[in-house]
Order: C-alpha cells, then sequence, then structure tokens
DNA sequence: CTCACTGTTGAACGGTTGTATAGTAAAACG
DNA sequence: CGTTTTACTATACAACCGTTCAACAGTGAG
C-alpha cells in the first residue's frame, strides 16, 4: 500500500493540494466589508433592488451568507454602507480637481466624467434613491453631501462667471445643472435611442452658457 | 323553538344579514383590472418595488391573492398595465391643453401640475424606470410615449418662440426642458428641504426663458 | 509547536414570495 | 325559476427571504 501511495498520479497530488488548501481566506473586517460593499453594488446594477439579496451579494463576493449579518449587522445597514461608499467617491471626483473649471466646457466635462453616471449604475441610483427619500438617517446624511456637492459646483460657475464679468447667483446655477445633468443621465440611462451621451453634454454646455449670459 | 326564533334580538337579525350578504362583488374585467391597477399604485408608493407583492396589492384592493393571475396573467404583466394607465395620464395632460400654452410661464404650469409629478408617486417612478430600462416591450412602448411626450412639448416651444421672432431647436429645448423637470422633481422629492416646488418652477422659467432668448 | 482569538461557515428557523388549481358562488340568461 | 357562465375565493406548493447561532478553522502571539 505504502509502494502504491509513492507512485500517485499527479492529478491525485493537485487533489491533495486542493483538499489542503484553506477552505477560506481570512482577511481584515475592513477589507472584507470593502469586497461586500463591491458585490452589492454589481448586484444591485444587475438586478435592482430586487437582486439586492443575501444570497445573491454573498454569492458573488464568495463568502457564505452569514457574513452580511456578521460585518454590517442587518441588510439595511450594509445598503447605508453602500451610499456612504458611492456618494464618497462622487464627491471625491468634484474635489479632485485640484484647479477649478476655468470654462463651460472643464465643468461640463468634470460632472460627467464621474464614474457612477454610468449606465450600469441606474439601477444602484434608482435603488438609492428609493431608499433615502423613506431613511431618516439616510435622509440626513444625504443632505450634508449634496450640500457639499452643490458648493463645489457653485464655487467653479461663480469663479468663471465672474471672471467674464457676470453677475449671477451661483447656487442656483449650480442646482440647475446638477439637475439638468440628473435629468438627461436618467432619460439617457432608460431608453440610449433618445439621446447619446456626447448630446447631453452638448445640451448642458448651451443651457450652462444661456443662463450665465442672459443675466448680465 | 318556532316562537323563540320569532323572539330573536336585532342583534341576530342584523347577524343573519350579514351571513346572507354576498361573499363577494362580481364587476366586470376592465372594471377589475382598474382597481387592482390603482391598488398597485398605493402599494408602489407606500413601499416602492418591495412593497409590491400580490398579498399587499390584494389585500389593498379588497380581493384575494387570485385576481392577479387571473386579471393579468402574472404579475409583471401588472406592472405593464401599470406603466400603461400612468403614461397615459401624463399624455392626457399635455394633450388636454386645447390651446397650446402662450407662454413660458403657461408651459412650466402645464409640466407641473401633472398630478403623477406628486411625491408620493416617486417610488412608483422609480420602479417604473427600473423596469422600462430592462423590460424591451416596456422600452419600445416608453419610446413612442416620450416622443409623443416631447412632441407636445416641443410644438408648444416652437409656437411661442417663433412669436417672438427667435430661432431655435424646439426639440432640443423641449429635452432639456424635460430633463430640467424630471431632475428638480428628482431631487426635491428626495430631498424636500433642499429645494421648494415654487423655486423649482422659478428656476425652470429662468432657464427657458435664457435658452430662447440667448439664441436670438 | 501550542494556544487563544475571531473571521468565517453552513445548517436551521419562521415567514413570505408568485403561481397553479380545484372548487364556490354571484349574476346574467332563457 | 332553473341553468349556465365565469368572476372569484381559498388552499397548496416549492422556492426564496433575512436572520440566528453553534461549530469550524485560519492566523498571529507566545
Amino acid at each position: 500500500m505504502r509502494a502504491r501511495a509513492s507512485r500517485a498520479p499527479l492529478f491525485q497530488i493537485d487533489m491533495i493540494k486542493k483538499a489542503m488548501a484553506p477552505k477560506f481566506e481570512r482577511i481584515a473586517p475592513d477589507e472584507r466589508r470593502a469586497r461586500l460593499i463591491e458585490a452589492s453594488i454589481t448586484c444591485l446594477a444587475k438586478g435592482g433592488i430586487q437582486g439586492f439579496t443575501v444570497d445573491n451579494i454573498c454569492h458573488e463576493a464568495g463568502t457564505s451568507r452569514g457574513l452580511i449579518t456578521h460585518h454590517f449587522g442587518s441588510k439595511n445597514a450594509l445598503l447605508a454602507a453602500i451610499y456612504a461608499s458611492i456618494y464618497g467617491k462622487v464627491l471625491e471626483n468634484v474635489a479632485r480637481s485640484e484647479m477649478t473649471p476655468q470654462s463651460i466646457d472643464e465643468l461640463v466635462e468634470m460632472i460627467f466624467r464621474d464614474s457612477f453616471l454610468s449606465r450600469e449604475y441606474l439601477n444602484v441610483w434608482l435603488a438609492l434613491w428609493g431608499e433615502i427619500a423613506v431613511n431618516p438617517a439616510l435622509q440626513v446624511e444625504h443632505r450634508k453631501n449634496y450640500a457639499l456637492y452643490r458648493e463645489h459646483i457653485a464655487r467653479a460657475i461663480s469663479a468663471f462667471a465672474r471672471g467674464k464679468g457676470v453677475k449671477v447667483d451661483s447656487y442656483d446655477v449650480a442646482t440647475i445643472l446638477i439637475s439638468l445633468v440628473d435629468g438627461l443621465w436618467l432619460e439617457q440611462c432608460i431608453d440610449q435611442s433618445l439621446l447619446s451621451l456626447d448630446r447631453a453634454k452638448d445640451l448642458c454646455r448651451r443651457t450652462l452658457s444661456a443662463v450665465l449670459m442672459g443675466s448680465t
């Protein structure tokens, strides 16, 4: 028997290696949380809030079903963490511009370059909006985040509006721009044949310059 | 025994009446479908797509659980019927204006008077958008409906733009206006403290007049 | 190497999901 | 008034939901 074992074919060795390999990876809680959030976003993108199930998420993340409760407490808490993660990156994007955009073109380009303004994230945003509107804790956080976001846009508008000698309420214009971008993006996501990304950008630029010029 | 029965107290008569009353109402299929659609919209508004369950809907409509399958075939078919019902009313609203709006104010007022642009319908729209983006049959129908909607808005814009002697691509302006309204409405729904309805209307009017004036 | 810590697993739970179906009864018809 | 039609109810079903929890095992400390 012992001799036979020593002549074991290679595939048996592979099987033994596989059997002896660790059954799971043990990583730092923060890293695991990040992976679960990433997997959740993938699930949300694929199936909307209906695809946002413990089974789906853990399968996507390659873990067992118990981990969500262990690391987040509940599925709802996970959704809140997803919101924080996504909005954090959105704010990063507008804050990252070391220099404030110097022209309308640059500003529009900055807003649209956001990676979360991609069609695959439509379902993610729909789910988040629905949750924010209902969840008071998220609503408070959203209010702060939105204010920060608009602050950045308004500052850029105010900067190059002053440069051109026009006088506008930069917060009003920022609100218009943000809403217009959201609306255009939404329609473009729902049916891409209605509107291309380039045309959406073009409409933004034209609207923005009209609003800035029209009010001397 | 017979004598005893003739002296039955009044509450017993009530109980007999109640027991003899029809156990359910038998109405025309179209009417029943309309009621189920109405109940579904209520459920969607209350709990989003998560509240859109057979149990919820039938309880809201006061029927048993079998009726959705019987009248619509499946729950998804019901959602499609809901879309058709809502978008039909939206189109009615813009078509109802016998006279095309003669000013920017009138146009903005016409768009915002739509009963479905109420905050309680946020969850309904979020659910519908998510479904349209995923369901090919709905997407085809939506493309036609959106085209009709934009056609109405564009015609109005073109009419009083010509009256003022300015020359614009009325479809571009209509797209801008619709997107802006959608975006402003969305932000206002998500957090009402950020934006009031009156301010949203005001921003619309100012944007629209700027776009129309700026291009001679 | 051994031990303790804790990240991770996986089964089990009560409850809910959408749909199919057999049977009931309301209402129209002759 | 009896008959027929079919809108409607009510149960059953398998699949799936989020959460709990006891046991397991990877990993670093000693």
